[in-house]
This record gives C-alpha cells, sequence and structure tokens, in this order.
DNA sequence: AGAAGAACCTGGTAGC
DNA sequence: TGCTACCAGGTTCTTC
C-alpha cells in the first residue's frame, strides 16, 4: 500500500488533528516487530509522553512527525501499515503496535504483516541516520528532472521498472506508481535503463510527477489494505496497475502481466514499447 | 558495481 | 469443509 502517495495522504489528513496536542500517553507493544530498528523502544512512552506535536512531514515514505523541539517519530508503513484516528475507547487488535493518546482521540498505528518499522530520532541523528542518507531527491521537486533520471539510467542494464523501484533513484514511488507511470509514458518496464532517450527519460519524469499528483488529489490508491486516517478508502484507481486480462485503456489490447525484479509488474505490449 | 533472487512476516484466497 | 500452496503494495541482504 504505502507508496509516496498514500504516506502524502496520512501526513495531510494527520496533521490537521495532531498539530499543537499534547501526547498524554503513550502504548506500545513490547515484543512488537516495527521496533526492531529502534533499541530503546521501552524508552519511547517516556520520551514523548507529555510532549507536544509541533509538526507532521514526510521524506519518501517516511512519516515524521515532529515532537518538542528535538524529537522526530518516523514511521515508515511498509506493505501493510496504517494509521487511524479513532476514540480513546476503541478496542486495539494484535495487529495493533503502538497508540497515542490524545485529549480527546488516539492515534493507532496498525500493520499485520510487520513490514512497518518505527523509532525516534534526535535532531542531531537525522542527518546521519542511514535510512534517510541515500534516498534520491523528492519525485515531485525540482531536483527530480530529466537530467537527474537520465544520469541515472543512462549507465544501467537493469529494467527501468526495476530501477524506478531503486528508492536512491526515484524514492517514494513503489510497485504500481512505477507501473502507472511506465504506462502513461508509453515505456516498457521491461526496457533497460541505457536503451532509453532523452526524449522517454522526459516523458518518464512527467509521468512520474503527474501519477503521484494526481493520487495524491484522490486520497491514494487501494488495492486491498490501505485506508486513510479516517477509515475512508483511497480514491484513486490505477489505470493499469491490477488489470491482467482486460482491455488497455488506451488501445483495448489485453494487459499483460509478468515479474520484474521480482515485482508483479502490469503493462501494455501494444501500447508500452 | 550492479543484477537477480531470497528473506523478512501474516493473512487471504484459489485450487484441490 | 479443510488443507496446501501461493500471492501480496517494501526493504535489505546475499550471491554471482
Amino acid at each position: 500500500m504505502a507508496e509516496l502517495a498514500e504516506v502524502e495522504t496520512f501526513r495531510k489528513e494527520l496533521r490537521n488533528k495532531i498539530c499543537g496536542q499534547k501526547i498524554r500517553k503513550v502504548w506500545i507493544r513490547g515484543s512488537s516487530l516495527v521496533f526492531r530498528d529502534f533499541p530503546k523502544r521501552k524508552q519511547l512512552p517516556n520520551m514523548v509522553e507529555g510532549k507536544v506535536i509541533m509538526a507532521v512531514g514526510r521524506r519518501c515514505k517516511y512519516l515524521l512527525i515532529g515532537i518538542d523541539r528535538n524529537l522526530t517519530l518516523v514511521i515508515h508503513p511498509g506493505m501493510t501499515g496504517n494509521l487511524f484516528l479513532r476514540e480513546r475507547i476503541a478496542k486495539r487488535d494484535r495487529h495493533c503496535h503502538m497508540e497515542l493518546y490524545f485529549r480527546n482521540f488516539k492515534l493507532t498505528f496498525r500493520d499485520h504483516r510487520m513490514f512497518g518499522r518505527i523509532f525516534v530520532l534526535r535532531n542531531k541523528e537525522f542527518t546521519c541516520f542511514p535510512g534517510f542518507a541515500f534516498l534520491g531527491p523528492e519525485p515531485l521537486s525540482k531536483e527530480f528532472n530529466e537530467n537527474w533520471l537520465y544520469e541515472k539510467l543512462s549507465t544501467r542494464r537493469a529494467p527501468v521498472k526495476a530501477l524506478l523501484l531503486d528508492q536512491k533513484i526515484a524514492c517514494g514511488v513503489g510497485n504500481i506508481y512505477a507501473d502507472e507511470a511506465c504506462f502513461i509514458a508509453r515505456i516498457s518496464p521491461l526496457r533497460q535503463g541505457r536503451d532509453l532517450k532523452h526524449q522517454d527519460i522526459e516523458r518518464l519524469v512527467r509521468a512520474i510527477k503527474y501519477v503521484l499528483k494526481e493520487a495524491i488529489k484522490r486520497g491514494g490508491t487501494t488495492i486491498r489494505d490501505y485506508r486513510n486516517p479516517n477509515g475512508k478508502l483511497g480514491a484513486n484507481r490505477p489505470l493499469v496497475y491490477g488489470r491482467f486480462g482486460k482491455g488497455c485503456l488506451t488501445c483495448g489490447e489485453k494487459i499483460y502481466r509478468t515479474k520484474v525484479g521480482n515485482r508483479t509488474t502490469f503493462y501494455c505490449p501494444a501500447c508500452q514499447q
């Protein structure tokens, strides 16, 4: 679920609700694997209880909750992680891993597959944190442009789809939007990176920005598990992802399904060259 | 260095 | 109905 557009939806929905709110109480599942990268997890409640949320940001697929002046609660939802705003008395089940209690509601992190990650960074640890150090530029920024992508793809033999999933190249792009971007740019996901011409890369950059903006506008894409913090489904509908055997929305040919870099990949063999 | 594949997890479902 | 095998939107490690 959680690609850039879904995490951005989390950010927008949460920002107005939790900014300025004091964290009254924290509950964490002690044995939960989502804290496996955070050795000091037992101290998490002590670190943040009684403190105020100052900002809600995002970098790539990481949600960043700024607490007081010098702490950031970092949440990576992984494949199935979700954040929910709920009544304080709402029951937690065995897939809940963390709850932040505010005055009138609580924020719950739920993840049944436990590929998600949660940890806390102090400001001075932030810049040297390895998870952020090598991420590429935000795809919706000016720095993510045809020059950047050409530089990253033009020497590579790997399929362009696999390269788009590399967070050092196109951070925030995941399996769905990589397929969608290739479809809109009319580029086969199987083509080698070094095989793309400048004009192909220009179309691809435009397509990546377009699919992400549209998905954010619609509150993300729900294939299976994704819900926004209020429990609503994402309203974005993929043009090619998940449409195996159905007619291409451009030319009517059947959509193919294959594997690229071990990931399920959908494309139209007629439109995408 | 870079490409490919497996591993990490659980739950849902297709097929028998 | 019940069992097994396989599949899933992310990341990271190992092997070649």
